[in-house]
DNA sequence: GGTGGGATTAGCT
DNA sequence: GCTAATCCCACCA
């Protein structure tokens, strides 16, 4: 894998970056220690014309990591209970995410163990609460910038990023992208902007 | 100032 | 299959 060092991999459609984010690594180091997950499912989110969107409605507060500039990270609370990571996808004052749905467990999987509380591998990260959970992921990541910025200043304490797959590594053997309706939403449900990786067997549900 | 609902999960029936 | 857990904030009064 190759760390990001520049925003430029966030530049494209959201669509385009949905895709591109399948097979890339989320990293995450924390006091506790390192743990990488391979990303096999997300969802894409439209802005304006997406009712599912939580930028639909507009810029609040709750949302403003949305509005700011690609490649930073969208991290909110539902049902009062689980976190969920999405990359933000679109220009300054847009509005536009790729929520992130599964990963594949690499590494650092025993701590991501000990936060689960479970030892199943293949349900450690299989859905968008879990895994944020598994890689200690919460709001105080959120906003946060996902490539690695310029080496010369001070660590962070807990510093999430990404790293993409160089050559062969994107796809295995029997994997493949696959598209289809997002789960788990109300309304705009027809729209096809789930992506994840056929034939992986860490998704949240079969696509 | 009160209230309802949500891009979910785990545990029980 | 059903439901509790539990919190932020948009919306309405």
């Amino acid at each position: 894998m190759q760390a990001l060092t520049c925003p430029a991999f966030f530049c494209g459609t959201t669509e385009k970056i949905a895709a591109k984010l399948l097979g890339c690594y989320l990293i995450h180091n924390s006091k506790d220690g390192q743990t990488v997950g391979r990303i096999v499912e997300v969802e894409g989110y439209l802005s304006q014309q997406d009712e599912a969107c939580h930028a639909h409605r507009g810029q609040t507060k709750r949302n403003s990591a949305m509005f700011g500039q690609a490649g930073h990270a969208y991290v909110y609370l539902i049902y009062g209970v689980h976190y969920c990571f999405n990359v933000v996808t679109a220009a300054k004052e847009i509005g536009e995410a790729v929520l992130v749905r599964a990963l594949e467990p690499v590494s650092g999987i025993e701590l991501m163990q000990q936060r689960r509380k479970i030892s199943n591998i293949r349900k450690l990260c299989n859905g968008p609460g879990c895994l944020t959970r598994a890689m200690g992921i919460g709001p105080q990541h959120n906003n946060c910038v996902l490539w690695q910025e310029d080496s010369g200043t001070v660590p962070l304490a807990s510093s999430l990023s990404i790293a993409r797959p160089v050559g062969r590594e994107k796809l295995r053997r029997g994997e493949r992208i696959a598209c289809g309706k997002r789960i788990g939403i109300s309304a705009a449900k027809e729209l096809p902007l789930r992506f994840a990786l056929q034939g992986n067997i860490y998704l949240s549900k079969p696509i």
